[in-house]
Formats: structure tokens, sequence, C-alpha cells
DNA sequence: GGTCTCACG
DNA sequence: GACGTACGTGAGACCG
């Protein structure tokens, strides 16, 4: 039927209904995987009612379901902030984008979207269109910006409240007429879409001048005329940015259009299609309704949920054994073609590397095992030996291997290949086995990553761990394999039979878990968490390892013997004021001399029986005037120095580099922040003046400098932030000393002059607060009696009763949902919440610190993950991360330059996710060591 | 292997 | 009214 005088087109504006629908209905999930489907289920319903209605006395004769095409417009081109405040869309709506489509097809409606435009304007040149060729036109949207194209046959109907909107319906709404809606919304712009307007100027005054000038260039060009000075300003120095405005929320509406009306007609669904995808969703009702409607059989949905969606249930019966003879042992390279070809039909395959060892840059390459699906997976040896190694440094090799460089040149196309998903459990750890061997391995999903971003503070994120809890499995333990201590093997020493079976295991654990992960993070609501802040920090994270920071040996060694030759010194003195030789250095021995042997007070004994002798206790005793504890504290300064540091740092320098790599562990906080080992690099003395100078052996090599950049007071200034105390934030906005600032707020003197003791109370007070404050834990701390330290809390909360508010609230959201939240949307799970006793004030403190942590954390991830691109063309490396601080190598010339790129890219690392109420500063500094950069 | 102590943010 | 307590880590030494 040819498109013309008696038709009837209807446009459904499918985009603004997906999050209308989104937003009114209850979040609902597909039972079998826990998919997110309350929106895809909304839009069904809506359409199957129109199809009901479509053989009623007003039915249409053509129909089309229009969408908004992802990506950028030419509203963009014209003006960049348009819609930049617009948030992302919730993470649980972005999957249900395509099945929208995807139901708009099964039910046999035309599904348009064209990119560069948006949604509107193909809804508004469609409505020229018709409305030319003498038809009529129903826009099913309740979006205001459509209804400039209301009139001579065309209306809307909001479908929520199945309300018509004709010609009255805008006046009402803009208070003109259709024509010169766009007029109104040019002066009052729109804060939802970013379109800036004029300044000061809502609907209400915009429709006035309107009516007054007769459209908005007559009203541009008279500006003078306006009697209000302000508005006349406004109007004069704003008419280009009110023009551009114009162009933002005009429609296109004549746009090129690859189709012609006629193919929009109004067709019978196929009812197996439809059937078909409404059975999938596993929308029950909808698919009895529309099997009824046709009269055929509603095909079986099934019942039971599965495992997916229950995080905790152990892996179902009818789930496949694991069966370790069962993996391959491929030792033929037409073996190994086979299983590239079955990782190319897939489109994933799991991936685990077998090493000599755990320090990755050092290990060699033993094997690889890969897994496509459950039970079906292989471990590739390569490096398998017999025997001590030759005097060469060769080794003897086991039959029945294939040749390592060539197992890896072809491994290599699948591993790099961008279409290929790589699937690991702690994949960084052979991302840095591949790199060593020229392999860029990429996309890739960690599975410990999903299970962090899915369960932080439920349990570890270790292969094992996750196997027993979520597979109900227990992988061949380590320890059977390699042994433990002094007569454990390496990997390459495995008998073959044993590798093949523990290797594979590996690949196929972390597939299976995987499978359950996948899903789970729609569900647990943390696919953003885990696609913008865990995913991509691994490659960022194996690039710092890799560097590595210079250390120099020599400075550490002359170091390590002064501090030899002073506590050789103090030992003696020690033992002179004991009386008698002991170990300085055993707690237990030191407290019977202190409290026994000497009676001196405040003999406490711990659980164990053993007096306690912390440095909290030995400071008060050497504070009474006892020479003894002075000089253990003393001493045991420069044994933590030198054991911990000058003697330990040394063995981590690697010989080949020079460098002391350490590792960071993405998942080991469970707050968002990281931790380093091997060494731990994230607590290199600074706070004494004599440890400090062991930052003096972190070098940057010649014709280079570190530089250091470190946010300043982050976790306050999120507090002002999500507390919203106006007065914090204000403090922060005028560059306050913020200790001060509280001392002051509190005590009511002047930030001028102020008594350096009164503002290091107020400096505790603001980390207690941080922490979950307690009169005693403050009172510790400050050394002053309990009644007093809680005198001062009173009166802090009384000062800032928002932060008090903040906290309750906080802990009352920990009680009624188990966790707790970021800023970014990292859920912190605190199941001892409701924990009674000494524990639940364990438990409310955790919950109150870990959002005010973890967004910090998550702040300085999104810095870092951005790093890479925005340093690419500069001389700089990023080397180290210490919580709030970031270490960079970079050439001595380039050092200003990096510091300003890096500095903007760490303050403004929150946006656009979050917008901060705080500004966000960082401090930096260079020098030759990270003594002096710090 | 558990406990204590102490280095950092 | 008593319980216990600042938040988050990693590592080395001692000791059974």
């Amino acid at each position: 039927m040819t498109f013309g005088k008696g038709s009837h087109l209807h446009l459904i504006d499918g985009s603004a209904f997906i999050f209308r629908a989104y937003h009114a209905l209850p979040p609902l999930t597909r039972k079998s995987d826990g998919l997110p489907v309350g929106a895809v289920s909304g839009f069904c319903n809506m359409l199957y009612k129109y199809i009901e209605d479509a053989s009623g006395h007003d039915a249409p004769t053509h129909a089309a379901v229009i969408f908004d095409h992802s990506g950028k417009t030419f509203r963009n081109d014209l003006y960049p902030a348009y819609k930049a405040n617009r948030p992302p869309a919730p993470e649980d709506l972005v999957p249900q984008f395509p099945l929208t489509r995807e139901a708009t097809r099964a039910f046999n409606v035309a599904c348009i979207e064209i990119q560069g435009f948006e949604a509107d304007d193909v809804i508004g040149t469609l409505a020229h269109q018709a409305r030319d060729a003498g038809g009529r036109v129903t826009i099913i949207s309740s979006d205001k910006d459509l209804m400039q194209l209301v009139g001579d046959g065309v209306e809307m109907l909001d479908p929520m409240k199945n309300k018509r909107i004709d010609r009255e319906g805008v006046e009402e709404k803009f208070g003109v007429g259709p024509e010169r809606v766009v007029d109104v919304q040019a002066l009052a712009g729109d804060s939802v879409d970013n379109v800036p307007g004029a300044p000061g100027i809502g609907l209400k005054t915009a429709a006035l001048l309107i009516n007054e000038f007769g459209d908005l260039d007559s009203l541009l060009a008279r500006a003078e005329e306006i009697k209000q000075p302000k508005r006349r300003e406004t109007l004069i120095d704003k008419a280009e940015q009110i023009r551009i405005s114009r162009e933002l929320v005009k429609l296109v509406c004549d746009m090129e259009l690859d189709f012609t009306l006629d193919s929009l007609e109004v067709q019978e669904p196929d009812a197996d299609r439809l059937l078909d995808f409404l059975s999938k969703m596993e929308f029950r009702t909808i698919v009895k309704r529309v099997s009824d409607k046709f009269g055929v059989a509603p095909p079986a949905i099934p019942e039971a949920p599965s495992t997916a969606s229950a995080p905790d249930a152990p892996a179902t019966p009818e789930s496949k054994p694991f069966d370790t003879a069962a993996y391959e042992k491929v030792s033929t390279m037409g073996a190994l073609e086979r299983w590239i070809d079955a990782i190319y039909a897939r489109g994933y395959v799991a991936v685990d590397t077998e090493t000599t060892g755990l320090d990755e840059m050092v290990a060699d390459l033993v094997g690889v095992s890969l897994c496509v699906e459950p039970g079906v997976a292989c471990y590739i040896p390569v490096g398998h030996t017999v025997g001590e190694d030759d005097l060469f440094g060769g080794s003897n090799l086991v039959d029945g291997q294939l040749a390592k460089n060539m197992v890896l040149d072809a491994l290599k196309p699948v591993l790099e290949d961008p279409s290929i998903l790589k699937i690991g459990q702690n994949m960084k750890y052979d991302a840095k086995i591949f790199a060593r061997n020229g392999i860029k391995v990429a996309p890739c999903d960690d599975t410990m990553l999903m299970s962090y971003a899915l369960h932080a503070g439920i349990n570890g994120h270790g292969m094992d761990t996750l196997s027993e809890r979520y597979l109900n499995h227990t992988p061949i333990p380590t320890k059977e394999l390699l042994g433990s201590g002094k007569s454990a093997i390496t990997f390459d020493k495995v008998e073959m039979t044993k590798a093949v079976a523990y290797a594979a295991e590996d690949a196929d654990v972390t597939l299976r878990l995987w499978q359950m992960f996948k899903p789970q993070l729609h569900a647990e609501r943390v696919t953003t968490v885990y696609e913008t802040l865990e995913r991509p920090l691994s490659p960022v994270l194996a690039r710092m390892e890799m560097a590595g920071v210079l250390v120099d040996r020599d400075v550490l060694s002359r170091m390590s013997n002064a501090f030899a030759q002073k506590m050789a010194g103090l030992e003696d003195e020690i033992h002179q004021l004991a009386g008698e030789n002991f170990n300085v250095g055993s707690p237990k021995q030191l407290g019977e001399i202190l409290f026994d042997k000497m009676s001196l007070p405040g003999g406490k004994k711990g659980k164990t029986g053993a007096y306690a002798t912390g440095a909290d206790i030995l400071e008060d005793l050497a504070a009474e005037g006892h020479e003894l504890p002075a000089r253990v504290l003393d001493w045991r300064q420069l044994s933590k120095l030198k054991s911990t540091y000058t003697d330990a740092l040394q063995t981590f320098i690697n010989a080949e580099t020079g460098r002391v790599h350490t590792s960071y562990l993405q998942t080991g906080a469970v707050t968002g922040r990281l931790s380093s080992s091997d060494p731990n690099l994230q607590n290199i003395p600074v706070r004494s003046e004599e440890g400090r100078r062991i930052r003096e052996a972190f070098i940057a090599p010649k014709g280079r400098k570190l530089i250091s950049l470190d946010y300043s007071q982050i976790e306050l200034r999120i507090l002002a932030h999500v507390a919203n105390i106006d007065s914090l934030k204000q403090a922060f906005r005028d560059g306050l000393d913020i200790h001060a600032m509280t001392a002051s707020e509190m005590f009511g003197v002047p930030i001028e002059g102020m008594d350096p003791m009164v503002r290091r109370q107020a400096k505790a007070i603001n980390f207690g607060v941080i922490y979950g404050i307690s009169g005693f834990g403050l009172a510790r701390n400050l050394r002053i009696p309990r009644a007093e330290a809680q005198g001062f809390i009173d009166r802090y909360f009384e000062r800032f009763p928002g932060i008090k508010q903040y906290m309750d609230d906080t802990v009352e959201f920990a009680k009624d949902h188990k966790y707790v939240q970021t800023l970014f949307g990292r859920k912190i799970h605190t199941p001892e919440i409701g924990a009674k006793g000494p524990q639940a004030g364990f438990a409310k403190r955790q919950a109150i610190n870990a959002p005010i942590q973890g967004s910090a954390a998550d702040i300085i991830r999104r810095a870092m993950i951005r790093m890479p691109e925005a340093i690419k063309d500069l001389p700089a490396t990023m080397l180290l991360q210490v919580h709030d601080e970031l270490i960079f190598e970079v050439d001595e010339d380039a050092c200003d330059a990096v510091i300003e790129v890096v500095k903007d890219v760490m303050e403004s690392a929150a946006a656009p996710a979050v917008h901060l109420d705080v500004p966000i500063e960082v401090d930096a500094g260079i020098g030759d060591t990270w003594a002096e950069a710090h």
C-alpha cells in the first residue's frame, strides 16, 4: 500500500521508551543467568499492546521504532559540550539496548537507527515526509524536544500517561505554538542535554519574549528594546550562544533516508520468531499471551534457576564433572593447529602458563594450557627438563615436546588477535611471561579481577579459593606437585602426566569460573567497576612492574654497614643496662627483663601470656626517664631498617636490569587499594629522618630524574564531598589549612597564630573521622584521657553534624545491604556488619572507612589507567604507586612538561563519572632520588 | 604457622 | 554496664 491520504504512521521513540521503562519498572533479571531484562520486558509489553490495538479504529497503517545510534552526532561538532553532562547509561541497562533492537525485529516492526543523527531527527524527517504525503502521524514519546513537530496532522502520544498532545498541549507546555518551540528552547536552554541557552532565562521568560517579539531572530535583532537591563545585556552578549542553542534543539527534518515510507507498512509478526525471542528472554506472561493470540502451544521455559544466579550455590550435579585424565597433551603441530582452530571457532579461550618460578621477571616458560569449554582442555609442554642444567646454561629437554619458539609463533596471532578474548586467572602474571617472549596478550578477561569486583570482603580471589567455593571442586594442590620447603622442585621437573593434569585443570577451572562470573557482573551491578577500574588497570600495572625502579646497591650496602655498627653499640649498652645478655630482638625476653627483672610499671600481658612491648609502651617508659626502653626503641628502628630495607632490598635487584621490580596485587585490599610485594615498595620509610635516607637509594639513571606527584588530603576532600559538608568544601575551595580550619571551628580560635598543639589535635580528629572515630582510639593516639577525647569527638560532631549523619547513614546502608559502595560503584561487602559484641564496632568502622578509602583508590586507579595514553609522546615512564602518590622516571629536560600533563590527569581523574564538589589538588616534586622528589 | 612488631598511606 | 577498639596493607624475627 502506498503511503498517502488515509495512511497513519506511528513513530515510536525507542530510546526514550527504554529509559522510561528502565526507571519506571522494578529491576528484573533473567532467571537462568541474571541478565538484566527489565527494560526489555517493558518494551515488549508496550509493543505487544501496540499490536493488539493495531486492529482498533485508529490503527496505524505504517510504523517504525527509532533508536538513537551510539556515538557522536553533528551536534557534538557544533557544540562539543552537547549532552556532555549526561551520566553514562546505568550498567544494567547497557546490555538491554541491543536486546530491544532484537525485540523490535522479532515483533516484525521496522527498526531504525542512523549514525550521526539522533532518533529525534529521524522522527522529524519521517513525520515531515508523511505529512507532506497527506497522511497522519502519531509520535509515541513524551520527549518535549519532539513537540516542535506537532501540528498539521502530527500528534504526540505519551505512552506512559496515555495522553495525546496536540497543538494546545504544546502551547500549554511551552507558552507558544509548535513552530516557535525551537525559539523558546534556544533561550531557555536545557540542563539535561547541556544546551546553554541564555543564562538566567527560563521557559516562562522565554515564551514571554518570543510572544512579544514574534520570533527569535526579531528578538535578537531588536534586543536593545528590552527594558530589563540584565535581560537585555544577556541577549546581546550571548546572541551567538543562543543561536547555537537553536541549532542544537532544532530537529533535522530533511535527512536523506535510504528507505521509503511504504517500507514501514505494518505487518503481522511471525509467531515462531517472536515466541522464540520471548522465551529466550524468559518472559512467561507475554509468551503465554502471544501463544494464545496466535493459537499455538507456548514454548517451554526452564523453570529452575541455574547456578549462575546464585553466587553461593555449589555446582549442580548436572554440570560437567572434572576429569583430569581427559585433558590432552599437545606434542605435534597438527594437534596445536586443531586447538587454534577450536579457539577461532569459539572466539575465546582460557589460557594459563606454567613457569620455572614465581618471579615473572626471571621465570622461564615451561608450558601453556588452553581450555575452550568446560572439560575440554590441553597442555602444551615446551620447557620440561631432566637432570641438572649443563655448564652452558642449556638443559636437557624431555622428549615429546614441541619447540618453544614454534609454539609461541603459532600462538602469537591468537593471543594478539583483537577478536579473540583471552581468559586468565591473574592474567597479569601470564601476560608478563608472554610479554618477555614478545607477545602482547589482548584483549583479556581475568577471573581474579571479576571475583574482586563481585566478592571483595566476602572471600579471597585465588584460584583454589574460587574453585572450591564456586565450582565445588578442589584443584590439584601445587604442593602435591612441587613439594614444599627445601625439597621443592620447579615446574619443569614435574612428571609429564601430572603436569598435564595440573596445568590443563587450571585452564578448565578458569573457564568455568569465567562462565559463572560473567553474567553475575551484570546481576550484581559491577560491570562498570570491572570494565573501567579493574580490567584496564592490569596491563598498566604489568608495564610498571616490568619497567622497575633503579636502585643503587652501594648506597644500601653502606647504610647496612652503618646500621650494623650502631646496633652493635646499642646492644652492648642495652645488655649493660639490663645487667645480662639477652636477645634484644625477642619481645618475650625483653618483656621479662623489663617487667620481671627490673619491675618497671605498665607490664601488661596479652592473650598469649607474653608482656606487650610495642613502641607505645616503650615510649611511655622512656618518657619516664628509663634508659633501657629508650635504647631498645633506637635499636628496633635500626633493626627494622636494616633487615627489611637495606638488606632485603638488595636481594631484589634484578641481575639483568639492575632494577627492582615490585609486584602489585590488584585484589590485595578489600577497599580497592593496591598492595605491593616482593618487595613491598609501598612502605619504604619516610616518617623518620634516618629511615627517609633509604629513599636516596632509589635513583634515576643518568640524564633522567624521578618525579613524584601526590594527592593532597584526598580522603578528607572525599569526606567533605560525600558527607556534603559546606564549611569543609568551602575551606578546600579557599585553599585553607584544613586541620587548622577544623581546630578553629571546634575550639573557636583564629587560624592565624594557632598553637601547633591545637592543630595537631584537630589533625588527629580528622584522621580519626576517616577511620570511624572512637573515644578510646583518639585518646590513645593523642595520649589524653578518654573522657577528654570523647569531649573532642562530641564537639566535632556538634560542629559538623553532617559527618555524624553520613556515618550513621553509611552504617545503616551497610546493615540493609551487607555492603557499602565507593563513589564509582565499587562494592565492599561487610558480612560482619550485623555481628554482636566487639565485632560490631569493628565492622562499623570498616563500613565507614571503606567508601572513603575506596573512592580515593578508585580515583588514582582512573588516573593510572589514563596515564599511558596521556604521556605516550613524552619521555616518561610510570614506575610506582603508593596509594596517593605516583612516581615517574623522566628525561631531565622534560620534567616540567610531564608534571603538567600528569597533574592534570590526576586532578581530573574523577570526571566525568563523578563530579566532585571539592577541588582535587596534586603536589609535585623533582629529584635525582626518591628522597629528593617526594 | 601463629604472633608480635613496625614500615607505609 | 561491659565489652574491645582507630582504617588499609606486607615483611621480618621469634618461638613452639
